[in-house]
Formats: C-alpha cells, structure tokens, sequence
DNA sequence: CATTTATATATGGATATCCGTATATTTGCA
DNA sequence: TGCAAATATACGGATATCCATATATAAATG
C-alpha cells in the first residue's frame, strides 16, 4: 500500500502529473502516445512510467510491441479521490476554455 | 495561485504533512504546539511552516510572542477538497483505530 | 535596559531527484 | 536469422531538498 507521502512525491512532478493526467482521461494509452501528445523524450517518458509503476500507481499491460498504462484500480479510496479531483479540475478546464473561446467567437460576428 | 506541482511538493514531505494534517484538525494552532506534537525540533518546524506560507497554503498571525497558523482559505477549490480528503482520511482512521481498542478491550474482560 | 520565551533565518554538508545520452531488451516481420 | 520499431534501463552530472547547528529577531517581563 503506497505512503501519503509516496503518493504525493508522485503528483510532485510535472512530466508524472502530466502522464497521469493523460492516462486517466484515456483509460488506457500507450508509452507511444504519451511521448507524442507530452513532446518529451521517450526514455523520459519510460523513467516516470516505471516509477509510477514501482509504487503501484499505474498498471501496464504488453500488446505485441505496444505497452498499455492504466491507473491501477486497487490503490486506496483517498487516493483515488483526488486523483478524480485532478481528472475533473482538468475538464472544468477545458469546458471553460472551449467557453471563452466561443463568447470571443460570438463577439466577432 | 499556486500550482498543483507546488501544491504536491507541498504535500511530498512527511513532516509537512502531519504539520498540515494538525492545523487541519485545530483551525489555528501555534508553533510551539505543533513542535510538541509531533516532537520535532523548532528549526525543523519553522522552516517547514515557512515554505508552507510562501507557497500561499497556511497563513499565520502574530498574537504577542506566539504565531498562529492556519489553512489559506483562498486556496483554490481542487486544493481545499484535496486537503479535506486528507483530513477525512485521519478522522477514518482514528475512529477505526479507536474501533479496535474497544474490541480488544472487550475481548479482555 | 537585560533577560527570557517564542519564532525565524542562515550556513554548509549529505542525500535525493531529474535529465540527456547511450545502450539493452522485446516483438514483429522479411 | 537479421533488422526495425517500441520500450526499458544504466550512467554521470547538475540541481534541488532536507537537516542539524548556530544565530538573529520580536515580544514580554522584571
């Protein structure tokens, strides 16, 4: 069972937060598409992947060349609140974005 | 505004956290309380009650010779939910530890 | 003003974290 | 088998983090 702690040092990370991010809007991604929509590095990518393994946050599964990612279902129920809290906080985002972009769009008719 | 990165270093350090889980519980509590709880030494405390002020999570007041501190309410809401969970959590687990000492006790008799 | 109590900060060293680059491993396919 | 694509790991250096110790600051009090 991962630490608070533990826990929080994988959040810490601006690449891990971002990985997560991704990987929880998408149910399940793989390490190539997460190099491709992030712009980073491959091995950079593959590093925070294993570490976010290692410490039971993420699940990963072989599909011939492909290795699928996804959030590991038996972390514990405090931690997978607030990682839905991060999953919501980034729709509010995009909502409120895609809503600012079409008052501006509708100004400009 | 703080970022979640910051916020999640914030949080990444155990020492920090039990600090914050204490003011969570208290509302407002002073440096001297704190360094008895968690029997820490007051450099020690008072450096983390520092990073935690400048990243905007605790605020703190002077009442003549002693500071109180206290959790920001401006934090953003994804923060104050995090925080609650946390909070939440350590109330959960003093109950069911409490939970088992009665069992055990009853066991006894 | 001198002293005590509460709190904050500075300094230097030990350890941890992060990264780029190079290399290894695994799979699919000719 | 040999090669290419996808992924993982190893290595060395730069930077960040954490701590203990010493010292500074602020308020209360005699």
């Amino acid at each position: 069972m991962i630490t608070q702690v533990d826990f929080f040092k994988c959040l810490s990370d601006q690449t891990r937060l971002n990985i997560l991010k991704l990987v929880l809007s998408k149910q399940n991604i793989c390490v190539c598409e997460l190099t491709e929509q992030l712009e980073l590095s491959q091995p950079k990518i593959s590093r925070h992947l294993a570490l976010l393994r290692t410490h039971g946050m993420l699940l990963d599964s072989r599909q011939g060349q492909w290795v699928y990612y996804s959030v590991n279902p038996e972390l514990p129920i405090w931690a997978i609140n607030i990682l839905n809290i991060l999953a919501q906080q980034d729709d509010d985002a995009m909502k409120s974005l895609s809503g600012q972009l079409g008052s501006i769009s509708t100004f400009c008719e």
